[in-house]
DNA sequence: GATGAATGAGGCTTCATTCAT
DNA sequence: TATGAATGAAGCCTCATTCAT
């Protein structure tokens, strides 16, 4: 199973020798996603994306007409069209919804989380009202998408019996939650606040999945002695 | 129970030319929180928080010694500084910890999610690795304090029987991840994409709080007797 | 004898009972004095002046127009009309034109040099070029009758036959250039460099006394073996 | 004996569009220079240095990262960085000491003193104290360097049996006073204040150099051989 | 007269963008 | 195409000066 990469990883280089005019604009796109993620929108500094692309400043402009215009050709370039392939691994998984849903989260943090990729998904909701059109042509690509992956393990979940029945619409969220929250703290506080129990990502999701399935009270049949909600 | 006021309420100003230095910081700031919550940091421009209260720019510069400066004020007075009073009240609080786990979370959206000041906290996250003191200061005035109060909940509930024993370090995620990606939503994504079915926010979390307490799965033992959303 | 000093020294206070109002502007000229000599006239800030004298700013603008205008006024007010006495001290005094001229460098830096006040003879040649209309007043009346007095003490040691016959219109800066560079030393560098070696007033003054009475060269008397000028 | 230039000739712009990257920083220089002596270092703006240079505000700070890195620069340029070979001509230089003083004294006069760099010392004992940064700058770069050249032609006199035997520490000053009275005379009251008998400066120096070597009295034996100016 | 809150021109500096080469 | 020197609008902040109280 691979839960691939949500971000373009530009293989452009074709065999590091007679690539330039054609690999220029992922090069510079590449170098513009580190720094935006690394440092946001407006603390990047254009010439600085030129210097690591390797070129400069005036050629920047060559290819993309603003700042802004970079951006959002980041935003779009770093989204690639790999869901349908992640649609079909979970399709084809074979095991109970609980092992899918643990299996998904754990890869989509390697595989996603875990990249600087992610900071785009951080950087798009930094950013959002700052941009609206690439707010939507986000959420439109990236998010609806992802909300209809979570709602295929969830309702698989419910079918089989596993899962009690919820509210699909916002049941959702207690998949999505845990894991943009994990990204923006990656992304932002943790990142630059010193810390002696820093989040351990691994970790937190294990503990999130636990009490995303079992949740914190105590199972009935414990015959819980006091403090039971309902009791 | 009235986990009070979260937010300051800036009236209006007394009249039109008697409105001297008491009422300037208060005006300034919420004139800030305003446009910080609407533009962000960087894209806030002295000046136009200056106008916005009324005055001119040299006059913002008299109450806050830098547009940073300004910044922490804003955060002083929107959002912390108000946990004793909140910590007493959960204190107070007789009943089970599931009914102050919800309580409080619905009163926090009340009280602090649904108005602007919850901006703040998405502002923070979104230039955090821009202003690292500022974000130390969002860690140590904010963050530390909310997690403390969340502890207090769930350590009530694993004392009383009533929850079970989780790992605590990442048990206040499973409060504090859906909270803070509700307040993403709200002013990343939610705020500039139309959609047809928003989340609303009292229901969603009541939905978490659902899943919270009783998880995904279906309970072991109590055949579908509880676990149904609608039940 | 007593060169006294070129400055005012503000002998305001009646009594340090009931002066207020009259007092003022003289309040204002001995603060500023201050921080102008200190600071300078563009580092001095019009609010420091009013806070050191005691007012507001805003009293400061009633008794002078303008920052400029009371720089104006303090080294107009700074300039008093001493020198009168110190020519009649001078032509009373008994001794050798050595004597005199010995003693009055060392009274002209006990009384004046040492002395805050002296400041103001630096600041004028610093900001000559900006204010020259105060550079006029300044040379008309203080650096003129300082010359005057000079002049009167080398003519007195020329017609004595003690000193040599010298073109007096130069003559004169012998003794003024080592007063001077004195000044602007104790105000500029040597004010601000930290310097194992300091100046020592007296002592600088002493070897400058000794020098220009007797010259570098050995005296002809003396058979020079070599180097001598002429030989 | 050639004192060679002591300030740095920018030459005009080689045509007009072809002036690039290794004109710009003599002509902001230059352009500083100028406006530095004539106003000072705080008067001066930096966009006027820039407008005088024939560039915009913004390509200064392309080549100084400051304004008072351009200041440090101007110091740099036309004042520092020539003693090596002054003092190569000194020590190369065969006649008696006296002769030596002479010939450096007239020298720093014309290649130095008459120069308009030369009203960079009287900016920095203007300026010192708001800029202490700067003065240790010119103390190190510019002072002390001067010292050590007055003191070898001192020294030399001495070790000649030419010079009497003076506290050497305090005979430079001999020299430096006069010299640095002069150029504060020239670019301070000087400049503004009309003169019916303005310094020659030659003259100055000629007749200081006179006062001393020979000093103001009579020789002790030699009745009125020498020290009379015309004689 | 006295106050001190308010003003706003103006300074330094940054940086996205242009354009001659 | 590519370059990088040059531009200049714009931002933050200061502070002399004004003016309502």
């Amino acid at each position: 199973m691979s839960l691939s990469s949500l971000v373009n990883d530009h293989p452009a280089a074709p065999a590091k020798r007679a690539r330039r005019k054609e690999a220029r604009p992922g090069e510079l796109l590449a170098a513009a996603l580190d720094l935006f993620v690394e440092k946001g929108f407006s603390a990047t500094r254009a010439e600085e994306v030129a210097k690591r692309a390797g070129v400069s400043k005036g050629t920047l402009f060559l290819y993309f007409s603003s700042k802004e215009d970079l951006f959002k050709a980041v935003v779009r370039d770093s989204v690639s069209g790999r869901y349908p392939e992640w649609r079909t691994e979970i399709q084809a998984f074979k095991g109970s919804a609980s092992e899918l849903l643990q299996r998904s989260m754990h890869t989509w943090w390697s595989r996603y989380g875990a990249t600087k990729a992610s900071g785009i998904s951080k950087l798009v909701m930094s950013e959002a009202t700052n941009f609206p059109e690439l707010a939507m042509f986000y959420q439109r690509e990236v998010v609806e998408p992802g909300r209809e992956l979570i709602r295929s393990i969830l309702q698989r979940g419910m079918d089989s019996g596993e899962f009690r029945r919820l509210d699909m619409k916002y049941g959702i969220y207690t998949v999505l939650a845990p894991m943009l929250f994990l990204l923006m703290w990656k992304h932002s506080l943790g990142a630059c606040v010193p810390n002696n129990a820093p989040i351990v990502p691994e970790d937190y999701i294990t503990a999130q999945i636990d009490t995303i399935l079992h949740g914190l009270c105590m199972p009935p049949a414990a015959h819980a002695k006091k403090g039971n909600k309902s009791s």
